[in-house]
DNA sequence: AATCTAAATTGGTCTATACCAATCTTCTTC
DNA sequence: GAAGAAGATTGGTATAGACCAATTTAGATT
């Protein structure tokens, strides 16, 4: 015995099928009395199961018809400042980045502007490639303040930590507010390639400005997500009105 | 009775009791064995109307320690968190609408679910091309369950008036927190002709669950915003680590 | 008073069963 | 052949009870 509970087998056994290919996105999984049956257990704990993998919109259930594999959608928790390895984690997938680009330099016109940086200011910047379980899901570019930050290139691989784990165990600095745009763009050459998809297709455009407890921004980001794997979620609240 | 099923109903009154602020954030609330003798149901009922508040992060289990209210949404201003008409007032555009469909009818299969409605339901079906300064910029898509709202399309004339002024004002009824989904996507023909862009275009996906103060959801939206005029902004602020 | 131990509490997992509502299938009827 | 009715299938809701593991509380021991 593995110690894990049976539903989490069961839906481990189920989502690696999926992944595996033998069940295709729209495919009909066994009807939930059947699987229990085959395993002899009880149909409440293959509803658990199934329920988890629903959550991850990994399949979808219809009354009446049956359950049936779901085109997955990644995503993202936008009510809460988390980093995309936290998010990632908190959904039970494997994240992993590629560097493309590290180093120092004079920062963009955009990322100047939001910072609030003069001439001759520079900016830690960093470009990698997200994955989400192997496969690239969107292309990332950061600028952080070099200013109270030295050596930040040195202090660890971002291709597996965190950046936000980094700036906070290094230097004390901690995200405070950000502020963040969405919208909707057609991929160009230097979106496309890295992510392989095709030129136009639709990505998500986030650009977010962070700012540490102080109100002093110290971090310019700029994503693009891919559009068929990815959904920003988030959660509000209405003040009174 | 109502026809809900009574996890809903239990899941509904300490919603309620926590937006009203008779349960504040880090309260214990009672041990669901408690909940289910005095409600004389089934423990198992109860856990289901806890796992439907857990998923939306209103409240939060701890095994060996209890069920505590949890740290509410973040409070964003999102751009559609006002309603599209208030929002372009705000930034000084011209806001007009072409109700295209008003009708009250069986919802759709997304609507439906995400409002909780059975067989025999019914909604109003509001379909609007939104206009910035005359100019055809989203698409929007809105459900709202005709239960409580009767002659909804009467009151007011939703090519010129708020719809959340109209609920407000003749039911009391007021979005109180609300769930939104966004993702870039390719506009089908059903997007591109009402806007007037080409087939294939970025387009910004909305999707909107709102509830009122006790957590009922009562509307459903579904929007697609052009890629080419429009961005959303975030605000987000980190509570403490 | 401090420490260890046993018991009670609490959420998590699991069984077996029942009925409902939505949907699909099949058979009957015209 | 088309339309309608009856039955089978499927996920959704609900019950009552059982045991487990993490945690806290209360008690016993030193």
């Amino acid at each position: 015995m593995t110690g894990l509970p049976k539903y989490r087998q069961i839906a481990d056994r189920l989502s690696a099928e999926i992944a595996a290919g033998r069940l295709k996105v729209g495919d009909q999984i066994p009807p939930e009395r059947t699987i229990a049956e085959d395993l002899g257990i009880s149909r409440t704990t293959v509803r658990v199961a199934l329920r988890h993998l629903a959550e991850r919109g990994i399949i979808e259930a219809r009354v009446g018809q049956g359950t049936f594999v779901g085109a997955p959608a990644i995503q993202q928790q936008l009510s809460t400042l988390t980093g995309f390895t936290e998010e990632m984690e908190r959904q039970g997938r494997r994240a992993g980045s590629i560097v493309t680009e590290a180093s120092c330099r004079t920062p963009s016109a955009d990322a100047a502007l939001a910072l609030g940086l003069t001439a001759g200011a520079e900016v830690w910047h960093i470009t990698r490639i997200r994955l989400a379980d192997g496969e690239p899901v969107a292309l990332e570019t950061t600028e952080v303040v070099a200013e109270g930050t030295p050596d930040l290139l040195r202090k660890a691989d971002f291709g597996r930590m965190s950046l936000y784990a980094v700036l906070q165990e290094h230097f004390g600095l901690r995200p405070a507010t950000a502020e963040q745009t969405l919208a909707a763009a057609a991929a160009d050459a230097s979106v496309a390639v890295p992510l392989g998809i095709e030129l136009g297709a639709p990505v998500l455009r986030l650009t977010r400005l962070t700012r540490d407890a102080a109100g002093r921004p110290f971090e310019h980001v700029r994503s693009h997500y891919r559009g068929d794997a990815f959904v920003m979620k988030v959660r509000l609240e209405l003040g009174e009105g």
